[in-house]
RNA sequence: GGUGAUGUGGCAGAGCGGUUAUGCGUGAGCCUGCAAAGCUUAUCUAAAGGGGUUCGACUCCCCUCGUCACCUCCA
């Protein structure tokens, strides 16, 4: 598999020896989750399907960075601890991870669970003179890490330039970063420098070798984390360990709102239980991937819309398979499922191109559709068809609603009454029927000979 | 200002130096007691503009213009 690394900007072949390990960025619990979380969350949920689905172990590690100033200030406000806080968000980071049907990662770690490992990456960073206390803090010396810049391409003579912080004096140059700031204020832990909190970056360093190593396969988050956050992750972590970091950086592109920046300001932000509420989980993973993971999207209304459409076409070609019963055989696909399950693992082996694997996925069940719609789809293409289609279904992570055995009898019973009655041309019957049946989240199909039928995930906005 | 992307048909969005992307939409039709869904088929003579390389460019190179992101916390 290749994939595009965003420090040597190529696609890279993915190497590794055992397994995948893959670092993602998580969030920082001070509010619920946004679309945007969902789409970098959903990328490598994906990824992390596909590369399992083939038989590759992975281990994914995920972190909760659980202090920070913006959850400090956020608990204050609202006359809470910041631990109370934090714990409130990572629990709804669950939910709504769990609804969208998101795989949980290997491990969870939480920054103020690491604050030793961060204290112990700082000790040999000072010793070693890549960092160095200040009256506020400790600092890294950017200047000490020639390869400061490497991933957002920056030189460190324009960033100086340009920079708009204000000048902190203590500090030798405005570049450098704080691995630990004092603080007499909760929470804060002793250290050897004296009481403080980590900065952000430290925790990523410190978590990521923790439980993966100095040199793992993939480190992954969103595009504007690159610069600073995993830039300034690179240096610590190189010049703790010496080592090359990550092998692939790996960035999922923004989500826009009717193409405007998602911001507390503008007041356009997406929760994702909100866009769930309204949505559900399948049409918004496949809203996540419909184009390349490394582009912008934009999120608008039609677009959901779009993807509605394209859930239910994948609903009726489950169902369609799932209920075939016919024996004689008319028609044999065996070479376009073939065909379409290695064109789809191409497309997500050539840097995860989920788009190209939709168009692969969407036009076999198309194709399934059209002979189901001519009747054609006899028990041993449907037994032939279910694993492939239930393969890519899996990837994607996307779940149709099922049926048990009984339900399917009971449900054809119920249909056969209203054939029976529309034969007779008791129409207002038939209807009542066709209503009972609706009620159970059930839709008709209506063939030439054969009525088949579907259970349709229930989506609110589709009503309105 | 710096850096990195990007500019494809009504919309979304891929690939590829010469072949229909695909999906949505739209038109027509099939099915039907009605409806919904589903299906079939057609459709838009797409490549920001200007140069160049080439037998041939949407695809490679250069220039111009535009858009976006990052450069401060951010997935």
């Amino acid at each position: 598999m290749k994939i595009s690394d965003t420090l040597t900007n190529q696609k890279k072949e993915l190497e590794f020896s055992d397994k995948v390990r893959i670092y993602l960025c998580g969030v920082t619990v001070y509010d619920q989750s946004h679309i945007g979380h969902a789409r970098t969350i959903i990328v490598f949920d994906t990824l992390r399907r596909f590369l399992e689905a083939n038989n590759i172990p992975v281990e994914l590690i995920q972190n909760f960075t659980d202090v920070d100033d913006k959850i400090i200030n956020r608990a204050k406000e609202q006359g809470e601890s910041a631990s109370g806080l934090s714990t409130k968000y990572i629990q709804t980071y669950f939910e709504d991870s769990d609804r969208l049907n998101i795989k949980r990662a290997t491990n969870y770690p939480k920054a103020t669970e690491h604050i030793e490992d961060m204290i112990n990456l700082i000790k040999e960073l000072v010793n070693n003179e890549s960092a160095y206390v200040s009256k506020n803090g400790v600092y890294f010396r950017v200047s000490e890490f020639s390869e400061y810049g490497k991933l957002s391409k920056k030189k460190t003579e324009d960033l100086e330039s340009g920079s708009r912080i204000g000048i902190d004096e203590s500090k030798e140059s405005p570049l450098d970063f704080a691995l630990w700031k004092f603080s007499d204020a909760q929470p804060n832990w002793e250290s050897p420098w004296g009481k403080g909190r980590p900065g952000w970056h430290i925790e990523c360093s410190a978590m990521s070798i923790k439980y993966l190593g100095k040199n793992f396969e993939i480190h992954g988050g969103g595009r504007d984390l690159i610069f600073p956050h995993h830039e300034n992750e690179i240096a610590q972590s190189e010049s703790f360990t010496s080592e090359q970091f990550a092998k692939i950086w790996m960035h999922a592109g923004m989500i826009t709102i009717n193409g405007e920046k998602m911001s507390k300001s503008v007041g356009n932000v997406k929760s994702i239980n909100h866009v769930l509420e309204s949505w559900g989980p399948n049409v918004i993973r496949l809203f996540c991937i419909s184009g390349h993971y490394s582009k912008p999207i934009d999120y608008t209304e039609d677009l959901l819309k779009e993807n509605l459409i394209r859930l239910r076409q994948i609903e009726t070609c489950y169902y369609e398979l799932r209920l075939a019963d016919k024996t004689e055989e008319l028609e044999d696909i065996s070479s376009l499922l073939e065909e379409s399950r290695e064109k789809f693992d191409a497309a997500l082996n050539d840097d995860f191109n989920t788009s190209l694997g939709l168009s692969v996925f969407f036009n076999m069940i198309k194709t399934i559709n059209g002979l189901a719609a001519d009747e054609k789809i006899s028990k041993s293409i449907s037994e032939q068809a279910l694993p492939v289609l239930e393969y890519m279904l899996e990837v994607l992570g996307l779940k149709v609603q099922t049926v048990s055995d009984d339900e399917i009898k009971s449900t054809f019973e119920l249909i056969n009454k209203r054939e029976k009655l529309r034969d007779e041309k008791k129409f207002e019957e038939a209807d009542k029927i066709r209503d009972q049946i609706a009620s159970l989240g059930i839709s008709l199909i209506d063939h030439k000979n054969k009525t088949l039928w579907m259970k349709k995930e229930a989506i609110k906005a589709e009503k309105q």
